[in-house]
DNA sequence: GCCTACGTGGCATTAACTGCCAGGAAGGCA
DNA sequence: TGCCTTCCTGGCAGTTAATGCCACGTAGGC
């Protein structure tokens, strides 16, 4: 193995040890009332290699985001060709659900999210650049013809409206503690969307 | 006139003091690149002083939108009985657009918005505080019936849809300069969605 | 045993806020 | 007119997140 493997793997150590400690403090105490000065204290390290690790506080509670907004585009990318896009949306929401964290840490985070101002507007941000990137991927599986809006039009239109079904399914999967599946809630969003009447 | 009117006269003199002073300092070098300290020396008062009517930086671009929330709640909630949720929001979204700034000074709002991501999360953060205000309201106005999801679950869903489209249909209408009217791109959006294939 | 690359900690600094306190202007009242 | 209350304002110090800089240590290649 080489050094790089070497170093990436006590970076991941450091990475999950790290990232222990503030959930479990922010758990404790929420998430304003927790300094990333407390934080690198008590998983010993300076606070300036915290800072390293993660650029920025709220990246601690919802910074492996990046990953799964990657996972997404490819998965939705790689649908068949004649699939629609709202099910090549769908499916794609299908995979970041079995990827995501275990339910209860899950829920845990959904949580810590919705209830924390800042914390939301950052998860709403990242979510606002996978769906930035996912526009040109839909805009591929579009239905055209005349009397039709601009293909861009649509593909903003859909992927923005799927978005709000999954975090409206999520808000409401995390006031339900979880009991609820949660993609059977974002079907029930999305087909009262759908429907006619 | 009470002392009450004539500070709170005072006081919107300086609110739109502060405003103009932000907003073309926000224009000329960016929103990131202008401290707060800048704004206050060019307006004239003291940094305390800016902090106590504006609260956070963020607020001197997205702060008169709680007087926004409001209107669009009451107008819904006006809008007579047997009109579907989805035409009842529609009624609202124009209403908020007659209500609006003068034209070029919201596409210049829009444009900060949308090029500042902080700003963007910020604004739509904001946005979903209405959408909590409105669901209750849009609870009443829904067909109900058998093998349909829960009321309040068709409440978030439809809310959070007729934003996502009024949010796209807001970008793109700041990306095209103003020139494409904003409620074509509205309809445009909501027929998107709503169309089956 | 050097040399380079890279991670780390300490230090200083900036910018957004907040708490506290002193002072000043507006209006009520003797 | 003079006093008192009320509210607004500015200055000052302090906190917190975040960034730049530099010096130190360590792991691997020669």
């Amino acid at each position: 193995m080489s050094m790089t493997t070497l170093w990436e793997r006590s970076r991941q150590v450091a990475v999950q040890a790290i990232l222990g400690t503030a959930v479990r403090l922010f758990a404790e105490q929420g998430y304003e009332r927790t300094t990333v000065a407390q934080i690198a204290r008590e998983a010993g390290i300076s606070q300036r290699s915290l800072f390293r690790y993660f650029g920025t506080k709220e990246d601690l509670v919802c910074g492996d985001q990046e990953a799964l907004g990657e996972l997404l585009k490819r998965t939705v990318e790689q649908q068949p060709a004649e699939m629609s896009a709202w099910d090549a949306l769908r499916a794609g929401f299908e995979v970041i659900l079995t990827a995501n964290h275990p339910p209860e840490r899950a829920l845990e985070l959904s949580r810590l999210i919705f209830d924390t101002p800042s914390l939301h507007a950052r998860y709403i941000e990242k979510r606002l650049r996978w769906q930035a990137e996912l526009v040109p991927v839909i805009r591929a599986r579009l239905s055209t013809g005349p009397g039709r809006p601009a293909p861009d039009t649509q593909a903003r239109a859909i992927v923005a409206t799927v978005f709000a079904c999954i975090d409206t399914a999520t808000e409401l999967w995390a006031g339900h503690d979880g009991r609820i599946d949660l993609a059977d809630l974002y079907d029930q969003c999305l087909a009262t969307v759908r429907d006619q009447g």
